[in-house]
DNA sequence: CACGTTGATTGCAACGTTGCAACATTGACG
DNA sequence: CGTCAATGTTGCAACGTTGCAATCAACGTG
């Protein structure tokens, strides 16, 4: 049915090991031999067994990218880069989500779940971050997300403090002095959460500020901020302005804000967390703190592949930060323009 | 490094084929022997090897899941039931996105691009339903979206037609009497557009209606609903409902609404189809028409796993329908209910 | 002219698995 | 007690590719 390089090296009168060198450009063929390979490889539409090859070189071309979820804003978008970023290098994307379950997460990075990959990006969610270099065995790993500084993993990650500390900013330089968070997290592998959390006071410090209420979730998806903010409105003295950790919680909160007259910006200056597609088109806009995503999958794409191919002894674990702005919109305060 | 059948058969002290009996459920086995032999298989941490399996059997446990893009609300969110789908009967999905580009669709669809698959999901953009039979070759294919009803392919879709009519009467329902559509395409290789423009015009001659404007647009996002009711607000005598042939356009055109003052619904009613997320946490509550998702993803790898598996007999093509429901809610002029 | 060097091509073996057919063992049955 | 079937186990070969080392021809150099 489908050629293989015996057939194509027949039709040309050379070698299967000729062939071979052609397809893969492994060793120097003379010009007049490679079109003759050419033209049967063309005539018989060969395509080079994947499996055979892998089989041999010990290389599947593929790498895994982990994420807790495909279908929010935030991961979809970011996965669709990664594939991008992948595919540049000539990578094959497997996308493989957890929702989150630990088990699920253990499982694909000891390999017993999931096709066999030649390396692995992760966002983890569950997993500590102690027990994911453990867990991926020699597997190369990436990890998006903060970690300690001193562990052993390449990671790619925002400031999470410093990028929460200037949202802080924001919302003080408009003005406002009964702020609320919302989106912290208790009992998670990842520390994200608490990092905002952490920024989030700092950037209130330093005008002589404290937060006026800090909301938990369980998720940061919209109907958990929803949740949140009719907490929030339900308080004696209501905030004047809430940061939440993602941009999902906000367009959550901005609902309720809706539901209940209250008005954003005027009365309630609401900010989130991530610059998804969703915000710059809410009514109002929505004021957020954009990382830079492009950077975030070219980096962890280009890290990961240094590992699979660099040098056999162990680099130094990487820990690669990417810029991120505050994007002002009409949420907190911008002058309504047209989208 | 890693454990081979070989080794796990030396130190269980039986032949390589038995162990691979054992590990793949192939034939019967001493319950005894099995016991050694799964003590082995653990205590050496060994994994079977993919590549060479394929190699052996032919197949790969692969299927490809094509979309235009991964990170809109409608395409991710079928991805991840897709992903579902999949794993439940044993498959590993490689997601490929085409950005509409018609070069890219046919290089996937004829193995010369990404992966080897035991067989594929696509959900068309720019390639004619003709062409994806002979693209594909012998590759086990399942297309999402409409096809002429005498086609050689399996597909799942929605009525299209009958969706649309059942939201042109919905509008109807509503009182609207000078009603709008914005999302017609032309130039594509699917028809869903013009389905969905057909059973719009239907909905309405039943009720002795015709269309005040049908906008065109480029793509279904929300940039260019903004601009299609921005052209719409700008005619002699607006309409005073609109139906567009996506949430997201929908979401887009909600915004310009806002900007401009118009009161949804009051002064315009408003709704989309797809069902994604945001609509329902829009402000209005976005009515719109709700495909059922779980069904399509769960039909089409069903479909898809019958082709791989089925006899080498050609089965006849499958045209599998799906269902579909008007939500209505507060953008048509449901009451406000809190989310 | 002998010799080393370079470039092009080749055959062989191996990657780790499973299909196939053969073999050994056991129990059932006439 | 001999025969047959069922059950459990095995060795061999093959899937299609590439690493390795060997071969061969052509060429430039001392």
């Amino acid at each position: 049915m489908t050629a293989r390089l015996k057939d194509v090296a027949a039709l040309a009168g050379v070698s299967v090991r000729t062939v071979s060198n052609v397809v893969s450009n492994a060793a120097a063929v003379a010009p007049a031999t490679r079109a003759r390979v050419m033209a049967a490889v063309e005539e018989l539409g060969y395509r080079p067994n994947l499996a055979a090859r892998n089989l041999r070189q010990g290389r599947t071309g593929l790498i895994g990218v982990v994420v807790p979820e495909i279908h929010s804003p935030y991961f979809g978008a970011l996965a669709g880069l990664l594939i991008d970023a992948a595919q540049g290098r000539g990578w094959t994307v497997l996308l493989e989500r957890t929702g989150g379950r630990a088990d699920l997460e253990r499982r694909l990075l000891d390999g017993s779940e999931g096709h066999q990959v030649d390396g692995m990006i992760i966002s983890p969610w569950s997993t500590s971050p102690a027990d994911l270099a453990s867990l991926a065995g020699g597997l190369p790993l990436v990890v998006l997300g903060e970690l300690e500084p001193d562990g052993s993993i390449d990671h790619v990650a925002l400031d999470n403090v410093g990028a929460a500390r200037d949202a802080a900013r924001h919302l003080v330089s408009r003005g406002r002095r009964r702020i609320a968070a919302i989106g912290l997290q208790s009992g998670l592998g990842h520390g994200t959460a608490e990092l905002r959390a952490e920024g989030f006071r700092q950037g209130l410090r330093e005008a002589g500020l404290s937060p006026v209420a800090e909301v938990e979730v369980a998720d940061l998806h919209r109907a958990e901020g929803a949740r949140a903010l009719r907490e929030l409105l339900a308080l004696p003295e209501p905030p004047d302005a809430v940061f939440c950790f993602s941009d999902e919680l906000a367009l959550g909160a901005l609902r309720v804000a809706a539901e209940q007259g209250v008005r954003v910006p005027e009365d309630l200056a609401l900010m989130g967390f991530d610059d998804i597609e969703d915000g710059r088109f809410a009514a109002p806009s929505l004021t957020t703190v954009a990382p830079d995503r492009e950077q975030i999958a070219e980096r962890a794409v280009q890290c990961l592949t240094e590992r699979v191919f660099g040098p056999v002894a162990a680099l130094p674990a990487r820990r690669i930060v990417v810029p991120h702005r505050v994007l002002a919109r009409e949420s907190t305060g911008a002058s309504v323009t047209p989208v």
